[in-house]
RNA sequence: GUGGGAUUGGCGUAGCUGGUUAACGCGCCAGUUUGUGGCACUGGAGACCACCGGUUCGAAUCCGGUAUCCCACC
């Protein structure tokens, strides 16, 4: 399913293949939590953003609406008019992102509803059935993402249940798959590295977890509190033992340059919150670095946000216009702010493509990593 | 006309039994945001406390007057 085309040093150019398209990869996932890129971008809006694939939550659309009714609607595909692929994330981030909330056991974990405090557990199976009842195109296996930083002997007996939590989304998934009244019957699973900021612990996880023949690999619990240069190391510690074969996928991550980072080191596939809440609070990336439009220079400033973007947004609207919705609260402001980040991002990682294509990666990495990340 | 109340950064207010750098919200300015509980979070600039005078070691705070505004009554 995941066909290596080219590498370049470590980084690769590649295809993914699923039920619900090809995906070209490396390419970077549109966050649709609930069903929606926040910032009222719907799914006819992707098309024009070079939008490949979005990333739903299991979590959040369990509480809301229910798994059972997206699957009575049809399934995520149909329910959200996006027919291309969906990964949907299981839950495990919010075991974290929620700790204040949680009770971790070796069956699974319980929460609380942060919608009506409601008393709800879910554990590998749990997050297995919801995720296929929405019919997703490829589901994260279900696990804990342990906070930074964490001590060593946690970690371990962390990593240890994830591993075996992966096992029993394996074989759950498998008992689904086969069901006469599931949706996608085809539905993928993708395994998640853990073991915090412990090299040998990272190494002997992705090890294992190299053996159960997923369909794809994650590296998880990065980009949470610890410095860039630590993420960097782990992703080239763990890197030699993920599968060559196999699609690998950072999560969360990240800024555009540790977007090039991650992809010069290995890595084919990200999904990030940034390029929208970023948007949404006025903040926006271009080809010569990152712009603060609620910034009063640009007031008056009637040029794009980026000279050199062809998003619907740049094409149409000033500096001055999104600086005024954004202060005004209009929505229009969020929405067109939204559309112009993601479409820099998959237009960014376009790029990445066609230079890996043309085998100039490497020229166009060490040139953009010091320009994306700075302040103008 | 009489009585009562008000006047504090751009706006709305707190502080008023007198005591070091006058507080808060909004706005403004800047920064943060990494598998999105939250259109968020952090910081900053900005006020001779309406004006004039008095009491006091010391007044946004007490007293007198002036101005403007609000309410009630005649």
């Amino acid at each position: 399913m995941f066909k290596l085309i080219k590498k370049e040093g470590n980084a690769r150019r590649g295809e993914f293949v699923t039920p619900h398209g090809t995906i070209q990869t490396p390419a970077f996932m549109n966050v649709a939590t609930c069903g929606a890129i926040k910032g009222a971008v719907s799914a006819l809006d992707l098309k024009n953003i070079k939008c490949q694939v979005q990333l739903c939550n299991t979590y959040h659309l369990h509480l809301r609406p229910g798994d059972g009714n997206v699957k009575a609607l049809g399934g995520i595909h149909q329910f959200t008019r996006w027919d291309g692929p969906i990964l949907t994330d299981s839950g495990g981030f919010q075991v974290f992102s929620l700790a204040k909330l949680r009770n971790i056991k070796e069956e699974g974990v319980y929460f609380n509803s942060h919608i009506d405090g409601r008393k709800i557990f879910m554990g590998p199976e749990e997050s297995m059935q919801i995720q296929s009842n929405l019919g997703s195109t490829i589901a994260m296996a279900f696990d804990e993402c342990v906070e930074n930083p964490s001590p060593y002997e946690y970690t371990k007996n962390s990593v240890e249940r994830t591993t075996r939590w992966l096992i029993r989304c394996k074989e759950k998934m498998a008992q689904l798959n086969a069901r006469e009244d599931t949706i996608n019957k085809k539905q993928m699973l993708f395994g998640i590295n853990q073991g915090g900021i412990y090299h040998d612990l990272r190494v002997n996880h992705m090890k294992e977890i190299a053996g159960l023949n997923l369909d794809g690999y994650a590296i998880g619990g990065l980009a949470v509190g610890e410095p860039t240069e630590v993420m960097y190391e782990i992703i080239e510690a763990v890197e030699p033992f993920a599968p060559k074969d196999k699609i690998r996928y950072l999560m969360g991550v990240g800024t555009p340059v540790n977007i090039l980072e991650a992809v010069h080191r290995g890595v084919d596939l990200f999904d990030c919150v940034m390029p929208s809440r970023n948007a949404r609070h006025g903040q926006l990336f271009t080809w010569n670095g990152v712009r603060n439009l609620n910034n009063a220079k640009y007031e008056l400033d009637s040029a794009p946000v980026d000279e050199h973007c062809d998003c619907p947004t740049c094409r149409n609207f000033s500096r001055a216009y999104l600086r005024h919705l954004l202060k005004s609260g209009e929505m229009l402001g969020m929405r067109l702010a939204v559309i112009h980040n993601l479409y820099f991002y998959n237009n960014f990682m376009e790029i990445i493509r066609q230079k890996l294509d043309e085998g100039t990666f490497e020229e166009f990495y060490a040139k953009q990593r010091e320009i994306l990340g700075v302040r103008i």
